[in-house]
DNA sequence: GGGTTCGATAGGGAAAACCGATCATGCTCG
DNA sequence: CGAGCATGATCGGTTTTCCCTATCGAACCC
């Protein structure tokens, strides 16, 4: 039955059965099996479909959620279990956002001085897909935006907010000034994140506060590309403080702080609400709280 | 996994693989063999034995909560999609205090109006067994005293506040009075509950706080022997309200109210937490609710 | 010290789970 | 409009798991 629903979770990710089975391990032919079995136990059907995956039930919609609490209790009392035994030990999985990476590494470092024995991946992923990804279980736990996000099902530990840098070179007219406003930009080349990221869709806002409708010349989802073309043309960019400092280390580039200090989002570490926590994830908590920006 | 999960939990309550197994209608290698695997699947030893069962292992007790809590919600899965299916309807078992019995009966008959697809089981027991009968799934629910009971894992709707009677012979010397005191009671001639059994103990507790010992000349653990004892001979009682009212009907007996009308133990239901709460239980919830003589 | 209770173990038969191969359907693209 | 492809269902056979009966050995109880 714990299988089963595994396999129904599996298929309500990937939208696909094929998928689902090999990234379960198992051939197609006993996923279908599966489910149908999981179907007729429950007297309901769970998915659409004829000859292609269509969605889920109603019926599904509603059980998914007890599937994924139930086989998120029966991992974590596996969890518990092997704690007991061995202490803090084990894989630790986190999705980040690109803009956070370089918070995520100094978190990771600390966390994995005090606990050698957690082997953590970091992921990079966009912020509408983390919180799903903590969902079915892709990964133990992200970093991501806490402000507009759905509280209910989720622990959050605040790390840092952002704070937006203009970088540009040197030797550009701008780069004596010490602060800018999100007008100064208004016509300048920008190089920016594709409008599919968010870090991208919350500097468009502030341009639109500003009453600035950005040009971005160059988009790019990677935040190297964008210091590169910052680096040999006379593009700028804007970037997170952080990222903005690590990308700018050694090289002839001017940051420059943007907008006002204050309104600025808060990013944290959000991890599947459940009660109790898992020992690992209440050590990364913990550490979050710990490495943190703001005194909560 | 879930029906070893299942095993565990019968073990833990019936402290016997032998009787567990039955209940379980599995034999006992059968058991011995899923709790062995359990207990390699996590890697740790649940249950002390040799050749007898040794209580839980510390790691046994935690991963219990686990497993109940895991069982429940697995339970509770089924129990919806039926419930999407079928609406409502199957089985409602309900563990009540014997005080509490004719209380029991108005609720359930109320209920059945409404839902006459929901087949009710009223068992009796004491208070003392109840809410570990709800936690390992031995009933649905229980109605017992709310006020001194662990409030953190169960729901509970109060149902009223136990008012207790004086029973006497009609021509018994108290008869012609309209209420007394505990205090009152001192040397008289008293069956009561025996000790065990809690509304004895609170009986108990207002004789001792008005300063009286209680001479219980007969002791049962039936409120019928009660009755019949105090029609028979010279006794008097002490009953709930509901209850004395009930069993008095027709018969030559007089209730006195006694003590004052404060301080009364609260009798309600208590279901499992659980978030949400199974369509029939929301039903129950929601009749006792309205059932109820406190207006909350 | 014989009888009893309780859980572990051994062995065999039934059930199931799983896989590879194949089929049926619906979609895409030339 | 037809060939090719993608996708999930179905089938047959093999392997694995499950569960029962029978039995054993230790602890317990007069």
């Amino acid at each position: 039955m714990l299988d089963k629903l595994e396999m129904f979770i599996a298929v309500a990710r990937e939208e696909h059965f094929g998928r689902a089975a090999v990234g379960l391990g198992i051939t197609q032919p006993t996923l279908s099996a599966g489910i149908k079995q999981l179907e007729d136990q429950l007297g309901v059907q769970l998915i659409f479909r004829g000859s292609r995956y269509g969605g889920l039930t109603p019926e599904g919609q509603n059980a998914l959620e007890w599937a994924r609490r139930i086989v998120g209790d029966a991992r974590q009392l596996k969890e518990e279990m092997r704690f007991k035994r061995h202490g803090l030990a084990g894989q630790l999985r986190i999705a980040v956002i690109p803009t956070a990476l370089t918070w995520a590494a100094k978190l990771s470092a600390q966390f994995s001085r005090k606990h050698p024995r957690v082997r953590m991946t970091l992921l990079s992923h966009a912020s509408s897909e983390i919180l799903s990804m903590i969902e079915d279980f892709s990964v133990d736990a992200g970093i991501s935006y806490l402000d507009n996000e759905p509280v209910g099902k989720f622990s959050t530990a605040p790390l840092y907010r952002e704070h937006y840098m203009l970088v540009c070179r040197s030797d550009a007219p701008m780069a004596a000034r010490d602060r800018v406003g999100w007008h100064d930009l208004d016509g300048e080349k920008l190089c920016l994140l594709t409008p599919d990221m968010q870090n991208r869709r919350i500097i468009n806002q502030h341009f639109l506060a500003a009453g600035v409708t950005p040009r971005a010349g160059i988009e790019s989802n990677s935040t190297v590309v964008l210091i590169a073309n910052v680096e040999d043309g006379d593009w700028m960019t804007v970037l997170p403080a952080d990222m903005a400092r690590f990308l700018c280390a050694g090289k002839p580039l001017c940051m420059i702080p943007v907008g006002d200090a204050e309104a600025h989002k808060t990013v944290g570490l959000v991890a599947p609400w459940r009660e109790p926590h898992t020992p690992v994830l209440k050590a990364l908590l913990t550490e979050a709280g710990r490495v943190s920006d703001l005194s909560r």
